[in-house]
RNA sequence: GGCCCCAUAGUCUAGCGGUUAGGACGUCGCCCUCUCACGGCGAAAACAAGGGUUCAAGUCCCUUUGGGGUCACCA
C-alpha cells in the first residue's frame, strides 16, 4: 500500500450526549498519537446532530476531560481552524446541498414511510424469521418528480441512500486486511431525518471529506457500518481514507465496557485520585504495546514509538487493579510538593472544601473533628463491614435491595442536573415505586453513600460526591448485597 | 437469528515456522523491617479443540467451539 501524499489529519468526534467517555478519551489517545507521529493535524468534532440526547453540559465536559489527560487537538469548536464550523449542528446547510445532489442523481431518495409502516415491516420480517432485517425499500421505486412534489409540498420524510441490489462491499481495514460484506446486508440507510439533521452515516463521511481526513481510527463497533459509508464515498465520487477499527474497550464480563458494570466517565477516574498521565499511559496498554518489555512510558515516548503493527486486536477488558498500580508508579515519582500540588488540585482544593464545610460546621464543635467526620468526602470506594448488618430494608431479601440499588444507579444516571433537590425529588420516587418507607430508603442510602448512620443531609452529601462517585458506591454497595444473598 | 470481527495464564500483553512460550497486574511464599507500605527474590498459572500444510506450527490454511460487535429518523 503506497503512502498517501496528503498530509496526515485524523479526528475523534465524539457525541455530546452524557459523560466524558474514557472510550472517547482511548480513541483520542490512538489519533493523537498516530498524528503527532507523522506531524499531521488532529481535529475534534462535535457530532451533535440528535438534539434529543444532546446535554448542555456535554461538550464542556469533553474538551475539559480531554485537556486533562494531557491531549490536545489543533482544530475545533473551541480552538477553531480553516475547516470549521466544527460542531455538525451549525453544518445543516453543508449535509442539505450535498443529499440534494444525490438525490438529483437519484443516488438517494425521499421515503415518505411512517414510523407506524417501519414498525410494521420490521415486525413482520422478525414473525417469519427473515435473514434480513430493514427497510423494504417500498419509496425507493417513487418517481423523481412526484416525490419532489410531494417534499415542496411540506410532506414530512427522509432522505435513504439508494444502496446497489447486488455485489459486495469490500472495505480496507488497515488492521485487519479486506473485509468483505455483500449489499444484500445493507439497508437503504437514512441518510437525512424528517427533522432536516443529518444521521451520523451522512455527517460523517461529509465532514470527513470535507475536512480532508485523511485516516479514519475509530472504534470496531464502526465495522459493520463501515460499507454503508463506503457507498457514500462512491456516490459522492470521493476518495476514501484510510480505515483503522481499533478493538473494543472491555468490561470484566468481555462485553463492550458501559457505566451500567465500569466507571465509564473520565470523571470518575480523575475525582477517584487517578493521575491523568496514568490514565493516559495505561490506556497506551489497551490493545498497543511499546515494542519491548515497557508498560511505563509517556505519550511523547508512545507517538515516537507508535506504529500500527504494534495493535492486537483482541478487545482488551479495562482492569482497575492494573490501572491502579501504575497509578502508583506515577504517584512514587512526584516529588513531596508536586504531590502536595496534586491533592490541593483533587478533593482538598479550596473549592472543594467549600462544598463540604456548610454540610459540618454546625456538626463540629472543634476543627480537630472535621477530617474524622467527613472522610467519605475524600474516599473512593468505602468499607461497609461495620454497618453490613444494617445496609438492609425491611422485607426486602438482600438480592431485592441490590436490585432497588442499580434501578437508582440507571436512574441517577439519566438525570440531566446534579443538585440536592433534584436527588431528592429522583430518591423519592424511587422508593415509591419499590413501595420501600422513604425512613428505610433513605438510611439504606445513606449508609451506601457514607458507610456511617449519622452524616449531614443526604441529598446534599450526595451532590457533593458527585455524580459518578455516588453511582460507583451504589453499584458496589449492590454487589455486596448480591453475593450476600 | 443474518452478517462481521476476535482467540497465548483470572487480566494486559511479547511472540511474526525451530524459544526451557518472555514481561506486567493480581494471587501466594520468602527477605528487608519497630508496624504498615515501598523495595528485593521466588512460586503457581496460558498457546480453546480437531484436522491439514511443513523436516518443524502458538505462529500458515480449514472446520468446530467460545467471546464480542452490529443489524434505528442513536452515535
Amino acid at each position: 500500500m503506497s503512502s498517501s501524499p496528503r498530509p496526515v489529519r485524523v479526528r475523534i468526534a465524539p457525541s455530546p450526549t452524557g459523560d466524558p467517555h474514557v472510550g472517547t478519551a482511548y480513541m483520542a489517545l490512538f489519533n493523537y498519537a498516530f498524528a503527532r507521529h507523522h506531524g499531521g493535524t488532529f481535529v475534534l468534532r462535535i457530532e451533535d446532530t440528535d438534539q434529543s440526547r444532546a446535554r448542555a453540559d456535554s461538550e464542556q465536559m469533553i474538551f475539559d476531560a480531554l485537556r486533562w489527560v494531557g491531549l490536545t487537538w489543533d482544530e475545533g469548536p473551541d480552538v477553531g481552524g480553516p475547516y470549521g464550523p466544527y460542531r455538525q449542528s451549525e453544518r445543516k446547510e453543508i449535509y442539505r446541498r450535498h443529499v440534494d445532489e444525490l438525490v438529483g442523481k437519484q443516488l438517494a431518495y425521499r421515503c415518505f414511510c411512517t414510523a407506524d409502516r417501519l414498525a410494521q415491516v420490521r415486525a413482520d420480517q422478525q414473525a417469519r424469521k427473515a435473514s434480513f432485517l430493514g427497510y423494504d425499500r417500498h419509496c425507493r421505486g417513487l418517481e423523481l418528480d412526484e416525490a419532489e412534489r410531494r417534499a415542496a409540498a411540506g410532506e414530512v420524510h427522509v432522505v435513504r441512500l439508494a444502496t446497489p441490489l447486488e455485489g459486495k462491499v469490500a472495505v480496507e481495514d488497515r488492521l485487519r486486511g479486506t473485509v468483505e460484506f455483500d449489499v444484500n446486508q445493507i439497508d437503504d440507510q437514512v441518510l437525512l431525518k424528517s427533522d432536516g439533521m443529518p444521521t451520523y452515516h451522512l455527517a460523517n463521511v461529509v465532514d470527513d471529506h470535507l475536512m480532508e481526513i485523511t485516516h479514519v481510527i475509530r472504534a470496531e463497533e464502526w465495522i459493520s457500518s463501515t460499507p454503508k459509508h463506503v457507498l457514500l464515498y462512491r456516490a459522492f465520487g470521493w476518495d476514501q481514507p484510510a480505515w483503522h477499527h481499533m478493538p473494543l474497550l472491555r468490561n470484566v464480563d468481555k462485553s463492550k465496557i458501559s457505566k451500567r458494570k465500569n466507571p465509564v466517565s473520565i470523571n470518575y477516574y480523575r475525582d477517584a485520585g487517578i493521575l491523568p498521565q496514568a490514565l493516559l499511559n495505561f490506556l497506551g496498554l489497551m490493545g498497543w504495546s511499546f515494542g519491548d518489555d515497557r508498560e511505563k512510558f509517556t505519550i511523547d515516548e508512545m507517538v515516537a514509538a507508535f506504529s500500527w503493527d504494534r495493535v492486537s486486536l483482541g478487545g482488551p477488558v479495562f482492569d482497575l487493579d492494573k490501572l491502579t498500580w501504575l497509578n502508583e508508579k506515577y504517584l512514587h515519582e512526584l516529588s513531596y510538593e508536586q504531590l502536595v500540588d496534586a491533592l490541593l488540585g483533587w478533593r482538598l482544593s479550596r473549592a472543594h472544601l467549600l462544598k463540604i464545610v456548610p454540610l459540618v460546621r454546625e456538626r463540629i464543635k472543634r476543627l480537630d473533628e472535621l477530617i474524622p467526620l467527613t472522610e467519605y468526602f475524600f474516599s473512593g470506594d468505602l468499607d461497609y463491614t461495620a454497618v453490613a448488618a444494617e445496609l438492609a430494608v425491611p422485607d426486602v431479601s438482600p438480592a431485592g435491595v441490590a436490585q432497588g440499588l442499580l434501578a437508582l444507579v440507571d436512574k441517577l444516571d439519566a438525570r440531566d442536573g446534579w443538585d440536592a433537590k433534584g436527588l431528592e425529588e429522583e430518591g423519592r420516587t424511587w422508593a415509591g415505586e419499590l413501595g420501600w418507607k422513604t425512613k428505610h430508603a433513605f438510611m439504606l442510602l445513606r449508609l451506601v453513600v457514607t458507610a456511617r448512620k449519622a452524616s449531614p443531609p443526604l441529598f446534599d452529601t450526595m451532590a457533593v460526591l458527585g455524580k459518578e462517585v455516588t453511582r460507583r458506591r451504589m453499584r458496589q454497595a449492590a454487589e455486596l448485597l448480591a453475593r450476600r444473598a
